[in-house]
DNA sequence: CTGAAAGCGCTTACAG
DNA sequence: CTGAAAGCGCTTACAG
């Protein structure tokens, strides 16, 4: 069943090529300095024995220079949530390979500043590194940077925030369409296919966003046309904000019966709903999962959430990263999309381990 | 921030106890044939520097005798499904750990035969396992000789199948209890809080079988009175009974609205429904997962799946084995359960990594 | 361009 | 009970 290696290392195929192991790990690596016929000679047999080096080995003798894994991100109001899970499964991803020499070293700014970002890049490099894990703020700047870097021979990982025409090693976090569909499809079940929907969003500040919006529009029009957009309404999140905004698309459309908060607010808006009177008569879908929405879906106010699963994100980016670091290994894909759940009241906190 | 370690070596110990690195190495492992006190001096200095071994180099330099880990499962018409996506995340933890000298021997029984499983046991012992992964079937026998291996030293874990009064080093598999709470929420949430449930099940040769069962009946009685469970129907699962059995039960209880399969039977149960002409009129929720549920979902005749995940689940109990016959850690805990995944036609396949 | 040798951190016969 | 030495598979100055 598992007769796939061993047995064939380095060594044999010295002996075989009739040069000394040195020589066979520069062919391998692609070290210069190698002819290039007896390179190809080496790669031949390597490839007729399957060979496949052994990560331990390789790792252990290269133990002195460790190799610093960058990290930039930035928190802002409503996205800190998710930024701490994330930097958990990076540190653990990170913490399950110390042994093979990986370190991390994290930059942090602040609310979609892309000029910060930038100097953030700058020192980071500064450090060292030898990867780049990054949620990059949408901006010209940072994408040229980025492209930059990655043509430079620094593998780049986008981090929960795609962009487009973008180089990069990989993008690794959700799937923002199929968000999209999946609320619409929520709403459906939930409403028995007859909806008047209201949405509560940020200006798009990232790609991702506008992606979900247009996909539910999308799928509500083609698969589920029970269910109208009533109005989605767009605001600067913040408290304040998110509770006159709830108020007003209320009363204005008093129609509506689920609304979606697309991106957090959530917490003022249910003030909002209560204090009109309405609460047990609006069904809520929260794109957001933080430990206020878990207290809310055990309240009964709200009815779902859609979990990004930020731990998985983070822990995905480092182990993609440095498999890929370790091997060299061509990635069989360019997109990692992690799973959104649908988060009900019974199936919160169901996995127990990470 | 990960200063953890690395720069103490056995080596560092060795000096600074004025031993040699053998004595160090054999101290630590508690291996015999070590002067008492200077076993305790060693461990000492260990503790005072935080000294924690480099699984790296102790896998290579043990890869000779490379450690096997034994699998018996069994498959049944019923569970074949997720036992091959069990099978897969197996097989995908096992291959990351080769080089860690890790090798699966595997036996498979059948139909829940207890004594054939006893006999399998028998078997994988001989080829000298380190360990196994067992997905034990119900039955006193089975309990004990699990017993005797556990207390005999054998790292056992239990997969999918928890058994009671049984002494291993973990269970890994769903919690099933939550997920019969699951399926409360979600017929909730599916009918607005009133509905007249039937269940279709089979008798419970597993006893998460039956604590799912229990456990939704409590949920609908203290949280979700407008849910009726109208009647449980446990027939021997074949394609034929669930055929005849769906077609009586819904002939016979007209009212029901809504239909939850337990265990599977979902194919021709769609068929009966439809030969009685209420295809579209009765909710369906299938607590399989299986391409032909996805099909399903597809075409609206299933609402919703509740997924047990069967890759992680395979996928953990390697990770979690390994680890421990790696570093003989004590466990954090007993049960790891791994989350049942609420799955719609919107985010089936949501995950494209694995 | 290539080889011999030392090294990564740990384990393990072997000899005493 | 303990140490010296070889070994796990790969990498890397160093010398040529």
């Amino acid at each position: 069943m598992s007769e796939r290696k061993n047995s064939v290392t380095i060594k044999k195929i010295a002996e075989m090529a009739g040069v000394s192991r040195g020589t066979v790990d520069r062919a391998l690596n692609n070290r210069k300095g190698v002819n290039p016929e007896v390179a190809k000679k080496i790669k031949e047999i390597a490839e007729l024995l399957n060979y496949k080096v052994n990560i331990l080995a390789k790792s252990l003798s290269q133990s002195k220079n460790k190799s610093k894994i960058g990290l930039i991100y930035h928190v802002n109001l409503y996205t800190s949530v998710i930024i701490n899970e994330i930097e958990e499964g990076i540190l653990k991803a990170v913490s399950e390979r110390i042994d093979y020499g990986i370190e991390l070293v994290t930059k942090c700014g602040q609310n979609f500043d892309a000029n910060k970002q930038l100097e953030l890049i700058d020192e980071i490099l500064e450090e060292g590194i030898s990867a780049l894990i990054i949620v990059p703020i949408n901006d010209d700047k940072i994408r040229q940077r980025i492209n930059q870097l990655y043509l430079e021979g620094l593998p780049v990982i986008l981090l929960t925030n795609n962009l487009e025409e973008t180089n990069k090693l990989a993008y690794v976090g959700p799937n923002y369409p199929l968000t999209g569909r999946i609320v619409a499809g929520l709403t459906n079940i939930i409403t028995n296919g007859k909806a008047n929907l209201g949405i509560i969003t940020a200006p798009c500040s990232m790609l991702g966003h506008k992606q979900r919006i247009d996909s539910l529009k999308e799928l509500t029009k083609t698969r589920y046309p029970g269910i109208k957009i009533i109005k989605i309404s767009e605001v600067i999140l913040n408290e304040i904000e998110a509770y006159k905004d709830t108020k007003e698309l209320l009363i204005n459309n008093p129609q509506i019966d689920i609304l979606w908060y697309a991106h957090g607010g959530v917490l003022s808006g249910l003030k909002a709903i209560k204090d009109i009177g309405l609460t047990g008569k609006i069904k809520i879908i929260s794109s957001d999962f933080s430990s206020f929405i878990k207290q809310a879906l055990i309240e009964d106010l709200v009815t779902a959430a859609i979990s990004q699963n930020g731990f998985q994100q983070g822990y995905y980016a480092v182990k993609i990263l440095v498999d890929y670091l370790l091997t060299k290994n061509t990635l069989q894909q360019k997109d990692f999309f992690i799973g959104s759940d649908i988060i009900i009241k019974e199936n919160m906190g169901d996995m127990n381990l990470n």
